[in-house]
DNA sequence: CTCCTGAAGTTGACAGTGACAACATTGACG
DNA sequence: CGTCAATGTTGTCACTGTCAACTTCAGGAG
């Protein structure tokens, strides 16, 4: 007759979302590997086997996760692109949000590691998200997003269009592997005004070379 | 009396390269979540718990095993960087040892994915390399050989002395996030040509934006 | 030569993990 | 009211890292 029974009902309603929320959680305190079955299980309340009703296997749910990653890096980037001072001059308001957009990725790899690492650390089993997957409030990746941006520096005449084509792997590349040297790699211990000194090298690079 | 008993002698004599050896194998062909105790010494045909006598933990072989494999990397890169073609210009020349040397790189991630992705695994615990290791024939260590190309370039004049402080960070920074997306990331399954044109891309942008 | 000591390797055990099979519960639908 | 399929549980197995206790063996003290 109560609406909410004393102990937990057998049947818990959400299992799914609450088994990735878990791992969400574990993943952001220590990366991908501390993504395991049975902590997520457990975090939830639930018996060591209740996840195969829902997941094929661990690497289905730690799929889920990086999703959920991946999409947190998309959201952030499109927060921080949407907020910055605009400038009357189109080609100055372009280079700073694109600029904008390279620092909110290396911002989020910095201040979420273990959700950056778990963002790229996608089952070898499946290839990529799927369309709609790991995407912002936009319903764009962190990919299309630096699309987004590239075009728009052509559309304002702040690059040539010749250079235009796979410009994203540029870009990309450049803010991507500081993100990761400074996470997993060699850089992990550098002091923060180092970080900073490195991120204004590497953003200068594409800028000039883009 | 005779000199080699028919069983294996009980004191192997050289277990610790041995383990080294057999996780570097693992580590080739599955990448450094494959480094596993067990799996080392059986391959070495000792029992389960010999290696605790020469290793503190897993980790401990697992970052003997990153060592070497960075140590892969800087050789290939000295291979590449003393076959190129000399050019009579040193300025010309510089910039093809420049190239020589990324191309390098992002050809041991494409060709030896699992030495790659160790190379770069080192535990948490350890923070880096000690000096002296991860090494290649001339002693010096990936980060080292760039920044020797770098400061040929500005020898030679190719670029200005005062973009020469905090250079490497860009470049390896382009180089190794290359690298990573074509490993790990979301670029591992685009076609070779692709690749190749990615490659291309990211290296003019650092040659123009250095 | 004998004996002993410590380094190197082995055996046995335990906890944590992913995974499978068989069983229990329950809500929805006839 | 009865059935059944989805959902959750229990039991079990193989594999891993790690610890403790045991065994083998090489080399030096006497």
């Amino acid at each position: 007759m109560s609406v909410a029974p004393s102990s937990r009902p057998y049947h818990h309603g959400r299992l799914r979302e609450a088994l990735v929320d878990a791992g969400v959680a574990l993943a952001r305190a220590e990366g991908p590997e501390a993504v395991v079955l049975r902590a997520a299980t457990r975090a939830t309340g639930v018996s060591n086997n209740a996840a195969y009703r829902h997941f094929a296997d661990r690497d289905e749910l730690l799929r889920a996760v990086c999703e959920r990653c991946m999409s947190a890096l998309a959201l952030l980037m499109e927060k921080r692109i949407a907020a910055p001072p605009v400038d009357p001059d189109p080609v100055v308001d372009a280079w700073v949000r694109f600029d904008a957009l390279g620092r909110a990725y290396v911002e989020f790899a910095t201040t979420e590691p273990g959700w950056f690492r778990t963002a790229f650390a996608v089952p070898r089993t499946t290839h990529s998200f799927a369309p709609g997957e790991g995407v912002g409030a936009s319903g764009l990746g962190p990919y299309q997003l630096l699309g987004a941006r590239l075009d728009e520096l052509v559309e304002v005449g702040a690059i040539p269009a010749e250079r235009r084509p796979r410009a994203e792997y540029a870009a990309w590349s450049a803010v991507h592997g500081l993100s990761t040297l400074l996470n997993d790699g060699p850089l992990r211990d550098i002091p923060a005004a180092e970080r900073d000194q490195a991120l204004r090298v590497v953003l200068d690079l594409v800028a000039r070379g883009i």
